[in-house]
RNA sequence: CGGGGUGUGGCGCAGUUGGCUAGCGCACCAGUAUGGGGUACUGGGGGUCAUCGGUUCGAGUCCGGUCACCCCGACCA
């Protein structure tokens, strides 16, 4: 390739509204075009990178016995009506009509899809476990993209879903991606760890992310130095501190006027935030919910919502709350018959204040249990800046990070509502196990380059960088120079190399430059004086050094 | 959706209290010299000033609406 030729323009100044390096920098080399908000066209240079990145995809998947096929992006609406997320991803889905006024959506996944073609091609315990995956187009209405390549509307993902008998086989084949993820990360040259996560609006058991640390994420991870526990903040959990004395009192009303929150109400009973209990209320599906939870953690809407099984909770509105005439302020699950959440932290002390349900009233020694009761107990808390590790009790520490792959146990929420099922050997008809698998590539691409690159460019690793090198001729236009050029440009190509020759004629400092943001990792540079030699030079881009090298030795060189 | 910001050649910017053919740098084209880290000089091409409406003899500039993009938050596989 003729850099001449080739749709590549460096920018020498970049747009002034962009703040990510990964962003900046494919916008200043020509990898990308942005389109609108969230929708970027991939220029030659990222499509050969995003190319590679998806063989390596390829042929890992097909590894671990993936069958790669193509889904259309558009799909009757129907078919997200069916698994309900037609209203649970809301605003997120792109919906159109066609002429006749049939509504359709624009994908921003497949399970449902897929799961309604297994349906209607696997019968029988013979035929499973299947894997089957795409790289795909998809879209969603994000509500805010951001970040170049980072957080878009429009993105290709390597979604796969797997197909199991049972459980067994799930764990099986969710071991197997796993596994995958890892070697495809370790090709792309990304540094990756593998966090518990959440799973989201997706539903599911098990979940895991695999998260590129980086300060330009929009994930906050915790990780455990000393035994390795990492989790999303969402979802992490934590030691809760052990507060409970002697025996359970007697319960005390007293007055606590004006008194609104835990802070000033511990001021004002001269007791720690851990003697007292929150309560917060929301509505899920029109019904009063409280969360109750010790006044020295606060609550994690994300864990609460999944512990309901209710992902579109609200905070209850005034009205709810007159309705059950509860007092903001001095509120408690005391003597009212609503559904009550409790986080475990209420159970790690005793003795509490709780609100009186009575306009500026507390009251003292209450237990839950005794007291009132919970119909769920468990962790809904927000993890504290000063965290300890659930595991080993020691503290944690906190990332920003890029998520770059995120896999799920969906069990049988898709494969019961799709009537996926098939017959075991005893004829007995048995619900599919399903797996999802997904990897954003142009996310990917720019985690790459976030983590990879100096003040001059990109740094490409070998296995994904546009072109393998770059011959950058000094004074070009001489015709001892070019005739020299263009026979090592020959040379390479014929031994299989892909590679650019900066035939312009500019400046020696404007080629080095371009060079270094094109971001190959090796260039070739070649002048009068090294051809007197016979020698040619060769500069990595991820070192400051070059060395010079006879001209014959070339081929070797590069091959080994 | 809430808060903040920005819209003037491809990019970065200037444009006074409204006043002549709307400027500058980079990039682009032609040329001369130069040739190891964005070289110098000369001459060119390219703009309905985001858009719609209003005020005015006159609007890039003042007023109002709309749109787009960016950032923070909410939201979010």
């Amino acid at each position: 390739m003729k850099l001449s030729k080739m749709l590549f323009k460096s920018l020498r100044e970049t747009p002034s509204d962009i703040e990510l390096e990964s962003h900046k920098i494919m916008i200043k080399s020509s990898l990308i075009h942005q389109a609108g908000s969230g929708i970027y066209s991939y220029l030659p240079l990222a499509w050969k990178s995003l190319r590679k990145i998806e063989q390596i995809i390829r042929e890992e998947i097909d590894n671990v016995g993936g069958q790669e096929l193509r889904m259309p992006v558009i799909q009757p609406k129907s078919l997200w009506d069916k698994s309900g997320r037609s209203i649970s991803m809301g605003q997120e889905l792109f919906n159109l009509n066609d002429r006749r006024q049939k509504p359709f959506v624009l994908a921003p996944t497949h399970e449902e899809l897929l799961t309604s073609i297994v349906k209607e091609m696997i019968y029988s315990y013979k035929s499973l476990p299947q894997l089957i995956y795409q790289m795909q187009t998809k879209l969603r209405d994000e509500p805010r993209p951001r970040g170049g390549l980072l957080r878009v509307r429009e993105f290709i993902m390597k979604d796969a879903y797997s197909f199991d008998l049972n459980k067994d086989g799930l764990d099986e084949s969710y071991e197997n991606l796993s596994n995958a993820y890892m070697n495809i990360y370790n090709r792309c040259g990304l540094e990756v760890i593998k966090i518990e996560a959440d799973s989201g609006a997706i539903g599911g058991k098990d979940s895991h992310e695999f998260v590129a640390i980086s300060d330009a994420g929009e994930d906050k991870i915790v990780i455990c130095n000393n035994c390795n526990y990492s989790a999303n903040s969402e979802k992490a959990s934590f030691s809760k501190k052990q507060y409970t004395i002697d025996s359970n009192l007697e319960n005390q009303e007293f007055p606590t006027p004006g008194i609104k929150t835990i802070a000033s109400l511990c001021k004002f009973a001269k007791v720690e935030s851990y003697q007292t209990i929150k309560a917060m209320f929301y509505n899920s599906k029109d019904e009063l919910i409280c969360a109750v939870i010790r006044g020295d953690y606060e609550i994690n809407e994300l864990k609460l919502a999944r512990a309901i099984g209710d992902p579109n909770i609200k905070p209850a509105s005034n009205e709810l709350l007159k309705k059950h005439d509860i007092p903001a302020g001095s509120a408690s699950p005391l003597g009212k018959s609503i559904k009550v959440i409790a986080d475990d932290s209420l159970l790690k002390a005793n003795n509490y204040i709780a609100g009186a349900n009575k306009e500026g009233y507390h009251i003292k020694n209450v237990n839950i249990g005794e007291d009132f009761t919970a119909s769920i107990i468990e962790d809904i808390s927000q993890i504290p800046d000063n965290a300890q590790c659930s595991k080993c009790n020691k503290d944690l520490s906190f990332k920003k990070a890029i998520e770059v792959g995120h896999i799920f146990k969906l069990g049988t929420i898709y494969s019961e509502k799709f009537d996926a099922n098939y017959l075991d050997i005893n004829g007995k008809s048995k619900t599919i196990e399903m797996g999802c698998y997904g990897i954003g590539t142009g996310r990917l691409l720019a985690a790459v380059i976030e983590q990879n690159h100096d003040k001059n460019g990109p740094i490409f690793p070998k296995s994904i960088s546009p072109y393998d090198l770059i011959i950058s001729p000094i004074k070009y236009e001489n015709k001892i120079i070019k005739e020299y050029s263009d026979k090592i440009y020959d040379l390479l190509k014929s031994n299989k190399f892909d590679i650019v020759l900066d035939d312009r004629k500019e400046s020696p400092g404007v080629k080095f430059s371009d060079a270094d943001l094109l971001g190959f990792p090796i260039r070739l540079i070649i002048s009068e004086k090294l051809i007197e030699q016979n020698m040619i030079e060769i500069k990595l881009r991820n070192s400051e050094e070059s060395i010079k090298i006879e001209n014959k030795k070339l081929i070797d060189y590069l091959k080994k």
